[in-house]
DNA sequence: TCTGAAAATGGACCTTT
DNA sequence: AAAGGTCCATTTTCAGA
């Protein structure tokens, strides 16, 4: 189906994760190719959902959102529908960034992004205290966004 | 120095954090706005430091980063200069795709893109156990990716 | 807001392996 | 066939009037 990443590929997805502005004739003289074999790159890579999006990085301070806030969430049960029917609710909440579902003592880590404490509390009612599946959750507010992104290491090799 | 952002901006954030690779023409007729008025509001923004940065998300799985790990870390000494090392080993390491500083029963939120979990492990090692201000850790594997994004909500108002 | 120049993208076509 | 390169048309960006 898709076939594997060459030098290539992968220099060219480390290039664009630190900025996917950069011209494909500037990516070319960087990784020694064409643009016309930049350009057929990376739309093999994002037909074949190696490049999942692109996206503007906004600040999150700049938009009236400083607050970042970290949950952990403990369920009651861990049945698929309640479970599913979880995931949703937290995928559509637009102030949740991230959620993971994880093992260990607790199920789901969220990211939050929020205006205020009010706010979160608010979240917190509708989220957590009126779904009678979550056991308990605890808040971590962060002070500080030691480093926040999404970029993932795509090594040299092969 | 930055005017506070209207409502064309707040538009244009949300659609550029949907998709970068709009054109500003379509952009411009999503919003109601030509597309030099569009060209001129985002180069603002960027300068404004409200856009932090375009970039492209890569999906980790495709390139040998099946592992998402959230890590819990307590500190001894919450003393500046060993919590500035600390972020910095932090920073530098490019399995970490974010950091937070937080509040309450931990000091450190991870998020982590590794290959395998030797691969974790090794990490662990060089993170943890060789610096001797980290108390203890706590290691949350995620089974699913519910939601990823750095999506920042903007509401219409203004 | 409009117009136009400069830049960037992306397809056609040919060549190499 | 698969992938690269050159050339060219189209699209997009971006500055000046």
């Amino acid at each position: 189906m898709s076939p594997p990443l060459d030098a290539f590929d992968r220099k060219l997805l480390m290039e664009i994760q630190r900025d996917a502005q950069t011209p494909q004739a500037e990516l070319g003289a960087r990784v020694n190719l064409s643009t016309a074999a930049v350009n057929r790159r990376l739309r093999r890579l994002a037909e074949d959902g190696v490049i999942e999006r692109y996206t503007a990085v906004v600040a999150p301070d700049k938009v009236d959102h400083p607050l970042t806030i970290v949950v952990n969430v403990e369920v009651e049960s861990e049945q698929i529908d309640q479970l599913d029917a979880m995931k949703r609710s937290f995928e559509r909440c637009p102030q949740i960034q991230q959620c993971y579902y994880v093992t260990g003592e607790w199920d789901f880590v969220l990211i939050l992004a929020v205006r205020n404490m009010d706010q979160y509390n608010a979240l917190t009612r509708e989220l957590f205290f009126a779904n009678n599946n979550v056991k308990r959750f605890k808040t971590l507010v962060s002070m500080s966004r030691v480093k926040v992104g999404l970029e993932v290491p795509v090594e040299p090799g092969e």
